[in-house]
DNA sequence: CATGAATGAGCTTTCATTCAT
DNA sequence: AATGAATGAAAGCTCATTCAT
């Protein structure tokens, strides 16, 4: 009586999708946001590099913008935290690993596009920051957090834009000359460690207090 | 610079161009690169907008991709540096002139634009470094380099890396959610002077580093 | 009518089509006709609204044309026609019928559709004609004709083109501004019955055409 | 100092548009439209038949519709009136001269694309009414007011419901069976001026008058 | 038999660029 | 030099139809 042919077995009714279909669609769709950008990344073209027709592609979503959207939204922090000994070494450790994963190439130009596209496609950067800047955020920041409840950090450091201060330099960098030297991961936690400022400037702001 | 001619040799036959014309131009073009991007900036609108048709534009410009690339060109850093009496307040008061460009409408899709154009279109942020950039760069690390030979810093400190952390701490800021508290120049300031560490951390550091 | 299973024959093997499916597909398809047109009637948008699958239409009907033609044929008459007790109130009835079939929401749109298409589609006007006009002259004609064996009709005169003059009246007044005014069925039938020639014209032409 | 170059020809900037091109794309849609109506009238095969680009058509008209539009606005009555002697032979002319109209290939088809487009286009319809069918209803008109003036038919008749039994019952032939008779115009004019009403109901109704 | 998936061809519209005056 | 006209190519999207389960 009821519509499925067999009850025991769950199939869904219909011509089943092709599995690999809407992987290698994200694929190639995401490989051509980053290479080329939102506005270069047609339809067209996704559709004939995954060997499927464009109806295929609206079938599953509805616009080139939710296409785009859904790729994005693949993306996923892959890199697990580590765990070296001591904080810093932890956190220049992640930093390295950023700085590769920044390095491939178009490493920089997915963000390029989210930015470009805000004011068109707001949706774009609030998933990669949901998907890309904040885990990664979060796993700087579980760093320093537990530095801070080691006893190695200041319990009145501004940690988030500590945080800002390592993730950031990396762009500035690349927006610099797009090479980042091998010594920049130390480099950065030294300073943020440390500070700039000599002995002797130290010592005068503490015994002179905060004051501005 | 060598398209205008000059007054002390033959002029050129015809009718010479106009200079008000190729500067409203570049303005149009420019403010669409900003707001819409390189693909939404069309030959079309821009010609549209500047009051021109598309051949005035083509004979001055091979194609899309020059004109862009000639607004780029005309970009200039405007904020002059300042002088507060501390090298930190320079410092603040120049991130915080930093900070209002950046959070103009659209101040970052530029930035997004010529990233991601980089692999189609990298004269432009090739220009973007060289006019944008660099200068910017430049002021702030001439601050650093006051305070170094002021004897505030460290002799030793990695003042490009500083720089990198500074300008970068407002892309990664921005990047997050794109809006950027008043506090935050004074906040970098403080953790680029004397970092993170605790009191305890740096004494170890202090005598196992620098102790005979 | 030949498509239900005939109980006295052997049943056809497989599962049977469910009538009541064929019908709402139909329905829909006709309204979509009237509404939007052939073009904008899309098998996507029938199977949609009827709640079943492309190929569900598909197994029913060899086309999209065939589907459109299938909907026409369904069209009947429903207007009985009335009896006042005097011919002409008959006719002022019927006509009054007609008007409202014809104001409400598309009324003249499914005739445009026919004629739009009669070059592709010559089946959608015939069976247009051959459904709707055709039981409508038919009905308008019997009245006539009673009132030509009532004696109140002369006896040569063309009824056929009255018909015409009456039925197509209304496409013309909505040819001219959609909206149908509520004397316009007794205007007609005056007309219709009583000519417009003045008594002197009248007086002529019998003493002309009539007088022995 | 004139940007013209020369102030004594008025020819204006630019190239020149190609005086035939706009008629031949006109001449193409409206053909279009009438053999194969609103949406089968593309405006890639407009293009294709009048030897432009799409372009070309899109500089000049701002839509498919825009251009469908235009190419209704370009009908126009070009019967001209005619004076036979007696309004009942200049009625009878006129009507056979829509006639021929009418049954020119696709005569009608036009009518059922304004018809079936009225809810989505209705510009079409507003534009084809005020063309074509109020010229013709005037002309009409124009001849039976003639008639009257000069005494032949009865100064109470309702001439717009008149000039719609003529018009329209062209149309109602056409749906019935797409081919007009010759005599037809004549058996309109006939009803018309006459009725269709007995000697005898006439007497019975002068003497008893309008009585409902 | 009915379903959801897939497709080739088509749609309207816009773009960067060149032509003719 | 500057204009408006013209173009080939492509864009995003939808359609009627067929396939595979």
């Amino acid at each position: 009586m009821a519509k499925q042919p067999q009850p025991d077995q769950h199939r869904p009714p219909g011509r089943p999708r092709d599995a690999e279909t809407e992987r290698r669609i994200l694929d190639v769709a995401l490989r051509m946001l980053r290479e080329d950008g939102y506005n270069r990344m047609s339809v067209d073209s996704v559709a004939l590099e995954a060997r499927v027709s464009k109806p295929t592609i609206y079938r599953r979503w509805a616009s080139k913008e939710d296409l785009a959207t859904a790729a994005v939204r693949t993306l996923q922090m892959v890199e697990p935290p580590v765990h070296t000994g001591t904080s810093k070494r932890d956190l220049i450790q992640a930093l390295e690993n950023f700085s590769r994963s920044l390095l491939r190439p178009n490493g920089m130009s997915l963000i390029g596009t989210v930015l470009a596209e805000e004011s068109h496609t707001p949706e774009l950067i609030r998933l990669f920051r949901e998907r890309i800047v904040a885990p990664r955020r979060k796993m700087l920041r579980a760093i320093l957090d537990q530095a801070k409840a080691d006893g190695e950090i200041r319990s009145d450091a501004e940690l988030d834009c500590a945080v800002n201060m390592l993730v950031g330099a990396f762009y500035a960098r690349y927006l610099t000359d797009s090479r980042v030297p091998a010594s920049f991961p130390r480099d950065l936690a030294e300073i943020l460690w440390n500070g700039i400022a000599s002995e002797n400037a130290r010592q005068q702001r503490i015994g002179l207090g905060n004051g501005s």
